[in-house]
DNA sequence: CGTGTGCCCTGACAGC
DNA sequence: TGCTGTCAGGGCACAC
């Protein structure tokens, strides 16, 4: 369920753990996830010790001191466990500190762990391609202006394309376009620049209310079986399919494809 | 190049 | 109670 707010979200609940510990012990349970683990992943890591967390996109960094960063991606069903009671199937990589046990539990597998040098990490390809970060100072209505010119493609599926923005995913993108009032299908070339406008505190907003939300609900993950990845969040369109729309309830809500995966809009209020 | 499609994988849920 | 079909928050390879 990771997107960008539960990523940070995790980011942070790892890091009160783990920032500053010494890695112990590293457990391969399976050789890959969507791709191969590094070969030099548990030597690398075993005996390291951590210091920094921070999240790129919807990648999570762990910087380790001896010039590496660990990279892991949460993909669709990705969550770090912490301390966890019972072992569980999916827990593929376990990592051990004197005081605590840190599992990367994914049952579908779509997530990744990547080994790369800390000094050079903003020039990893799958770094150096990605657009600004929505919450950062790089975007602004120029910025998407220049990037979404001439994009007959809908500004739905433009805004889930990592190269515009960073770590948007499919539920912010819908949140956000139903608060600017803009229509899924609606080309990206031709969002005019005043729903541009409305588009960048839209999406700030919906991520920062979502982190503050995950922020709140990591009270709960100090209990030492405490897991990480998963905060309730109240939606606005996100699969409310045939309700009112909250903003004008002579609306309804709308659940459409694109590119293959929903979209949920107001009939009414999103042009 | 830009754009569209299908696939990786398991689990949850609806309907029969 | 099984079974089957559908869908799921991501990203990539590939075809045109």
């Amino acid at each position: 369920m990771p997107e960008l707010p539960e990523v940070e979200t995790t980011v942070r609940g790892l890091a009160r753990f783990l920032d500053g510990e010494r890695i112990e012990r590293v457990v391969l349970n399976r050789p890959n996830l969507r791709r191969p683990f590094p070969p030099e992943l548990v030597q690398i890591m075993t005996g390291a010790r951590v210091i920094g967390l921070s999240r790129r996109a919807k990648y999570g960094l762990i910087d380790l001191d001896r010039g590496s960063t660990m990279i892991f991606h949460l993909g669709m069903s990705g969550r770090w466990r912490i301390d966890p009671e019972e072992p569980d199937r999916h827990d593929h990589l376990v990592i051990d500190t004197a005081d605590h046990q840190f599992a990367l539990c994914d049952p579908r597998r779509f997530g990744s762990v990547d080994l790369e040098a800390t000094e050079t990490i903003d020039s990893w390809p799958q770094f150096a391609s990605l657009g600004p970060e929505p919450l950062g100072p790089g975007l602004t209505v120029e910025h998407l202006k220049a990037a979404l010119k001439g994009k007959v493609q809908s500004i739905k599926l433009c805004l889930l394309d990592q190269r515009i923005i960073a770590g948007l995913g499919n539920i912010y993108v819908c949140e956000a376009l139903w608060r600017a009032g803009i229509h899924p299908r609606k080309a990206g070339g031709k969002v005019t620049r005043p729903q541009l406008t409305r588009l960048i505190p839209a999406i700030r907003d919906v991520l920062s209310a979502s982190i503050k939300d995950g922020g709140s609900s990591l009270r709960d993950y100090a209990a030492p079986d405490g897991e990480l990845g998963y905060f309730a969040t109240r939606f606005d369109v996100y699969g409310r399919t045939g309700e009112p729309c909250r903003r004008d309830d002579s609306g309804k809500v709308r659940r459409i494809a694109q590119g293959g995966r929903s979209t949920w809009y107001c009939t009414k209020c999103q042009k």
